[in-house]
DNA sequence: ACAATTTAATTAACGTGTTAACAGTATAAC
DNA sequence: GTTATACTGTTAACACGTTAATTAAATTGT
């Protein structure tokens, strides 16, 4: 990998195409929110087809996941924990109710909350999935291996904070 | 708006001491999706704006960016260098071209093929707003170091591969 | 108490992600 | 040379991402 040279690069205003690629200051900062998309395709490309299989989208499963774990939280604790925009979450939501999936109760305390949590059938989706997608974190840690795992999060966290 | 927040990995459905924790197997695994998402809407609540003021989207601006650099490709060459599924790719270069950013012609050697390029239009845009990322290079770069960089998008990479 | 402000969730509008199916063209098989 | 197959880009349908505006409810300031 190519380290940067010169600090005076100053006139890089131009177009590459007069500058050999490798050699630019940001060439690396560059592909990095390609590179970001890339890593997260690699994994997704795995989870998207089984949990295709039972009618899931992703961000459908994760909100899932999340309320078997935390039995209930409002929608801006869905959409901060899963990291999904608000608008999104309305129509997720809207979805997993239509199928019986989640329910929702109106805050007694603060009517414009409501508090989500997922139906019977909801926990049995839930547990019918777990063990693939457990199979799927164990091909990935196979292939990638737990220290690079911890390294990479690491990373990112510290660049998510930016 | 979103608060960050550290994700405490609490499991309070089982007891942990039948567990221990080195035996939580996939923790950091299951962390990874959106620890990607999140560390790419880092970078890209920096571009956006700025992208916005002349009415591109990061993926059209990425169609742009390419094309400048290479000066002709066709949408699969496109598609590929982007991260763009086809789909997606084909809207895109019919918003550009209806702003006459970018034109297409027909392949002469295989007419299924369409080659695109900036217009002169499409080229000015470009300059226009390259002077304004660079600077969001160089604040990515300042916060979080090139070494860094270097080693998450080795990491990335590897990851992709998988 | 009451008006102004803030907050939670939703709606609207547009662009993109994803899968499946399609039309037209090129290539391979025969 | 005709048929079968594969490939390029597009369309269709639905779900999500993104920003701005909206509604209803809570909070603040006076």
């Amino acid at each position: 990998m190519p380290l940067l040279k010169r600090p005076s690069a100053q006139r890089d205003t131009r177009s590459p195409a007069s500058n050999p690629a490798s050699e630019l200051p940001h060439e690396a900062t560059k592909a990095m929110p390609i590179a970001l998309l890339r890593a997260r395709e690699a994994l997704m490309s795995r989870f998207r087809p089984m949990l295709a299989e039972h009618d899931f989208t992703s961000q459908q499963w994760r909100v899932i996941r999340l309320l078997n774990e935390h039995s209930t939280l409002d929608a801006a604790q869905l959409a901060e924990k899963a990291f999904i925009l608000p608008p999104s979450l309305t129509r997720i939501l809207a979805n997993l109710e239509t199928r019986d999936l989640v329910t929702r109760v109106q805050s007694s305390s603060d009517r414009r909350r409501y508090l989500f949590r997922l139906t019977a059938p909801g926990e049995e989706a839930f547990r019918k999935i777990s063990p693939d997608r457990i199979k799927v974190y164990k091909e990935i840690e196979a292939y990638f291996g737990k220290e690079k795992i911890n390294l990479l999060l690491g990373l990112l966290d510290e660049l998510a904070q930016f």
